[in-house]
DNA sequence: GTACGTGTTGACGCAGCGTCAACCTCAACA
DNA sequence: TGTTGAGGTTGACGCTGCGTCAACACGTAC
């Protein structure tokens, strides 16, 4: 007893295209090929195919699935089953990662927010191109942020949001108005810099000090920042050093 | 202030051959081409590409996000931010259902079990050819079938993967026996057949009845059951009869 | 004979780039 | 001035798992 390829498929589900696919690949040749061309399968490929449809349903690569048939042992398929787990595993993390973040943005943009960089980067203006924040600061430094960032409430990413905008324009003024870096109006600005900073990371003084220095050395920062001003990211880098010395450590 | 598409790269992460994609789909257009057929990107440029890149993050494609920055408009993004949601969701569960179907195969070969039909398939003997199940039974009752079997026991499992077996096994012995069909010993096996039955559905007596017939009417199932042996499947057919008048209704 | 259903191989298309290859530009150094 | 090296450019193929033609052969029924 024997299936043309259009029997298979009907009784299984997938296409002939798909069976053809899978003896072009090697992963399930039919019992026999006549002499007109015509696929024929018997009861065995049946067999192969529901356990490659079984494993395929898993999340497999048809590679993974050759592999496990293949080697027919319980070890390796346990093996090669355990991998995949853990490359769900990972896939699911990131997709609780995704639905968090989707939500919170679309929370944003309904509380009647826009897509403008203003409102959907500002919580990430001090942190904005991570591939190199990753190799000044090093993976965990940026995934303990992100950590960070996965625990905000709503306020939180509020705060974050526009926190150092609400800075930067105040210091703007009191920078026109003449105002010394280590008056307590400019040091309580930057009390609010270092607490929305702490949303990210927990900065001590000298890395506090640092960060300061970076916003004033590194022009992406400075034009973020001073949005051309950069009296004032000086200005800010020189309240941030005072505040360090006055109050961390 | 402009910048070489290296420079771009190196601060966003990105590869110069990702940016010339956006470029090549219209995503991302530099700001200006230099004579030399150089490209150079703006503020505006990085900005953009830090939207693009988050919202890539999101998991929407490119085509998602290029509407979401064409039209710029609130409620045409939270459409597609929504919409986009929906399809994370399902694909969340989608995982679900692939982890908890590894970790019982995973149980299951270390059990030690094999890859063969026998154990891999057991429980799905009666259920082998899902796409044709559908067309045959509905939609509706398919999906309740796996919805049943989400709440399965590791006991359940078992009696899945080694119950059809047992009947089947224990008919063919009161068959060559010949004991008749309504005997006793002959209905506390179909007894079993319907509690196996009843992991994945409950059958009516009509049903029941049904189900007796279509292993003698389709020699898919013929085959799985009676292994060659026909009189067998007729004489679980007869036997479903006499049980299905006797015990249901 | 012909019409229709089913089979075949071959090829392009899809998403989002990675990865050559072949060639051009620009600034610096011998 | 020639060479070198680090940039840039435009193709073009590759990857996954098939869907979807196209062009052509085969088999059976009318």
């Amino acid at each position: 007893m024997s299936w043309s390829i259009a029997e298979v498929a009907r009784a299984s589900g997938v296409t002939s295209r798909t069976l053809r696919h899978y003896d072009a690949i090697g992963l399930l040749p039919p019992a026999w090929v006549a002499g007109n061309g015509w696929r024929h399968y018997e009861q065995e490929q049946l067999l192969r195919l529901q356990q490659i449809l079984l494993l395929r349903n898993l999340g497999l690569c048809l590679q993974a699935v050759a592999e496990i048939l293949e080697r027919d042992s319980r070890d390796g398929t346990v093996v090669v089953l355990r991998r995949h787990r853990r490359r769900l595993i990972e896939e699911q993390e990131r997709l609780r990662r995704q639905l968090r973040t989707i939500d919170r943005t679309i929370d944003e943009m309904q509380e009647g927010g826009n897509m403008t960089a203003d409102t959907m980067f500002d919580g990430f203006e001090h942190n904005p191109y991570e591939a190199e924040a990753r190799q000044r600061w090093g993976d965990e430094a940026v995934d303990a942020s992100y950590e960070r960032m996965k625990g905000w409430t709503p306020a939180d990413a509020d705060k974050a949001r526009a926190g150092y905008g609400r800075v930067h324009d105040g210091l703007a003024e009191l920078l026109a108005d003449g105002v010394a870096a280590d008056d307590g109006r400019v040091q309580e600005l930057v009390d609010l810099h270092y607490e929305v900073t702490g949303l990210f990371w927990t900065p001590n003084a000298e890395a506090y000090r640092g960060l300061g220095q970076m916003y004033v050395d590194d022009e992406r920062f400075t034009r973020n920042i001073g949005q051309g001003n950069d009296a004032l990211v000086a200005y800010l880098r020189e309240a941030m050093s005072v505040y360090a010395d006055t109050r961390l450590r």
